[in-house]
DNA sequence: TTATGATATGTGATAATGCACATAAATGTA
DNA sequence: TACATTTATGTGCATTATCACATATCATAA
């Protein structure tokens, strides 16, 4: 159900398409959110079949067809009631990476350090985007309204990053230092 | 698929039944991974069928019968074959608080603060338990090979509970200094 | 020149996950 | 005394999510 409220969240600042929004996931929700784009398109659907929100379809020559959703007022209404609950839901993490790690028991302490700079390598790239990505889209620090929850979502992608590196080199250190014993 | 493997290496370490085993998950791996326990009884029996465990009833007066699951040597093999294989499974996280964190430009800066109390409310509790945890399981910081795995995690899950602790601090910060403009 | 990648939207089948509920006895709490 | 919680394992159903595949055109790279 949340995945809906995050698309009429996205749909609430403009108008998208289908494309658009699976993009923006990509962009800038990876690190809380992931959504596969057949997903967004079949819950664009079910929504509009429920009339959350409304779409227009802009030929085009060069390309595919574009379908140009849009949020409707019983769309928005939907979003604003999610938003007052006060239930606060628990994050439903599924990271295989750090699966990984908890079964660190079974291999070496020499194929452990090897997987963790390639885990170390994806998170660094990962950093590198968000920076880029706050350089081109809070170039002065100046946050229009709109983009309030994007900027502190961004910030916190970028320490989720740094936390991640950082621990990375600390376990490397304690495998070196275990296999020494 | 990751859910099977995550369960043959904590049976890996010692034979178990389902409720431990989701136990398990709860206390040691919800910072990375979350499992109903629903599941977990239904993917022990896919496994018993496809041979990679096996289990043995333990009749109990005072409560429930018990079902202990002990890993196969197919299992095993199963599982050093995942662990050997060199493709790093992107994180799928769905965390619903930053989710709603996205949404802030919805609601007033006020409304916002609140929030984040209440989720730093929830991870100083949970980096609380995780420090308990540490002191019961790992007193000394001996670390046996066994545990090695819980041991990184672990040290993860606590430097992940303060990263979103520091970042509630600055994100509520930044939403009152919004709110003087 | 052939292949990939970006643009753009989807269907069908399958897998993974979660919710409500069921059973059943003991222990703890109001 | 009544209700909630812990221990322990599950089924049926619904929802959520992913994979393989389909279609179509342009731009870029090997």
């Amino acid at each position: 159900m949340a995945l809906r409220y995050a698309l009429l969240g996205l749909l609430s600042k403009e108008p998208s398409t289908g494309y658009e929004l699976a993009q923006r996931f990509k962009e800038t929700m990876t690190h809380f959110w992931t959504a596969h784009h057949t997903q967004i398109y079949r819950e664009l659907g079910k929504m509009e079949k429920e009339e959350l929100v409304s779409s227009k379809i802009i030929h085009q020559e060069e390309y595919p067809d574009k379908k140009i959703y849009s949020i409707e007022s019983k769309g928005y209404e939907d979003l604003i009631q999610w938003l007052a609950r006060d239930t606060v839901g628990q994050p439903k993490l599924k990271d295989e990476q750090l699966m990984r790690v908890s079964l660190f028991h079974l291999i070496s302490s020499k194929e452990a350090i090897t997987y963790l700079n390639k885990t170390k390598k994806l998170h660094t790239d990962g950093l590198a985007f968000m920076e880029r990505w706050k350089r081109l889209n809070f170039p002065d620090e100046k946050v229009p309204k709109q983009e309030l929850g994007e900027y502190l979502t961004l910030e916190y992608g970028m320490r989720y990053m740094k936390n991640w590196i950082e621990w990375c080199d600390w376990a490397i250190e304690v495998l070196e230092k275990f296999d020494e014993e």
